[in-house]
DNA sequence: CGGCTGGTTGATTCAAGAATCAGCCAGCCA
DNA sequence: TGGCTGGCTGATTCTTGAATCAACCAGCCG
């Protein structure tokens, strides 16, 4: 009684079907969270019959889980070969910003719910969630370990330590913008943002102080500080869907 | 009709018993998530009967919210403190990671609660949870800002940009015990992580390269690299708690 | 001492929503 | 054309767990 569900044609091409409801579960996971939808939401915002998700899916975690193996295998992917290669590191750390970066443009939402509820939360159960994000901080300390052994860090620093706040910094970047601090659609922005993390971080990191080329990639200096158009958006420009599902009754009210 | 549930006696001495429910209600946060525990847990880690959570608190939401204002307010107003406080940016910088790791040292559930459970993820709708965090990251960018002013900062970086890095680390260097990366019973490593932290944020960021007095702190040089005993224990030290709450009925096989 | 007050109990109620399943229908082969 | 296959449907079932509430008890006051 195998399950018909993975492939039903050629190995890539799983049903279309398929793919329309994970995509439609990114997106629903993205705007209400994991917890805060069920699984009839995923299926209407699919264009699709309740039981079908059920046909693809065995059951909601692993539409979670799914989510996460397509999002954060290719991320993950991407992340090792950087940290494998050959080359300075200046080099791989800019990339990986890149990396990451990359993901986010290509894909926001995907991103959103790989950062909001699949790194930290310990939403979906199944799969190794957390150790994947450490997984790749692991990746990357091994990086920094040989750098530091060919003498491009600092030798006080540890490499653990230092792979952590590569990642912390990354992703609090992109936290920002998820969260609707700072502006998703200021393009620009975005590639600073990635700059200034790689800078930062390697500035703090490098053996050399401020030295070791400071902007490669950018070439205007220091256009404009703060990149919105208006002055900071009180509070919390973020789009602030429904974001109350539960609390049924209210006690005493 | 009004609610005797907060503080029976006087201002701050609530009742004994709500205070054992909130803490136990840290614990068991901490333990499986939100999400993962039922009222139940909460009762029974307290050793008290299920409805008396009701008694105290108006529903499981309140219990979070409690949870979050408790230990959030607390820190912003450190953080606030030191962020308006007069002083060289180095300084406020330093005393910042000070803050956000103590907060560690004194209640590590707490802060876990608060990082893997309120920070980020869409879990308890209610509170500004969100907002909370943007609250912080918006504070210090205005002590960036000013820093800048005072050019103190490196006038190409953004002031917002550098005030999510520097949380964005000190979080990801936090989550590294949260998660058990890092042994968190290791006091030194903790010394060590949040002067690291500092110090490559700084020097990142500073006018002044490499300069800016490195190290202020930390009497040691460099005493061990890797402070764990082990070597990396694989894949992942955390505690690995029960962890699979979810998942009544796997359908077929 | 007897009855009142308010913290405490936990079985019961109830709604949400996950998962099931008895079929429907479109395309295909004989 | 008739019947077979398998993707697809969605009302129905079933489980979980939040929230309620009627009763209980300990101390206290009159």
């Amino acid at each position: 009684m195998g399950q018909q569900k993975t492939a039903p044609e050629s190995g890539t091409r799983e049903s279309e079907r398929r793919r329309t409801i994970l995509r439609a579960a990114i997106d629903v996971f993205a705007r209400k969270g994991y917890h805060g939808c069920r699984i009839a939401d995923v299926a209407k915002e699919a264009g699709v019959a309740y039981g079908l998700v059920y046909h693809y899916f065995k059951n909601k975690d692993e539409l979670l889980e799914t989510v996460f193996e397509t999002g954060w295998s290719g991320f993950i992917a991407r992340a090792r070969a950087v940290a494998e290669s050959e080359g300075p590191l200046v080099e791989k750390v800019r990339r990986i910003a890149d990396v990451a970066f990359e993901a986010y443009r290509v894909d926001p939402r995907a991103v959103k719910v790989l950062i909001l509820e699949i790194a930290r939360s310990p939403a979906g159960a199944r799969i190794n969630r957390q150790t994947a994000f450490v997984d790749v901080i692991r990746l990357s300390a091994q990086m920094f370990t040989r750098a530091k052994e060919a003498g491009e860090l600092r030798p006080d620093v540890d490499p653990l330590l230092a792979s952590a706040l590569l990642f912390g910094s990354i992703e609090m970047g992109l936290t920002a913008f998820v969260v609707g601090l700072a502006d998703a659609r200021d393009t620009a922005m975005l590639e600073r943002a990635k700059a200034q993390i790689a800078d930062s971080f390697l500035h703090g990191v490098l053996l050399g102080g401020a030295s070791a080329s400071a902007e490669p990639v950018k070439p205007e200096p220091a256009k404009h500080e703060l990149p919105r158009g208006e002055d900071p958006p009180d509070v919390a420009p973020l789009k602030r869907e429904k974001a109350a599902p539960r609390a049924r009754a209210p006690k005493r009210g």
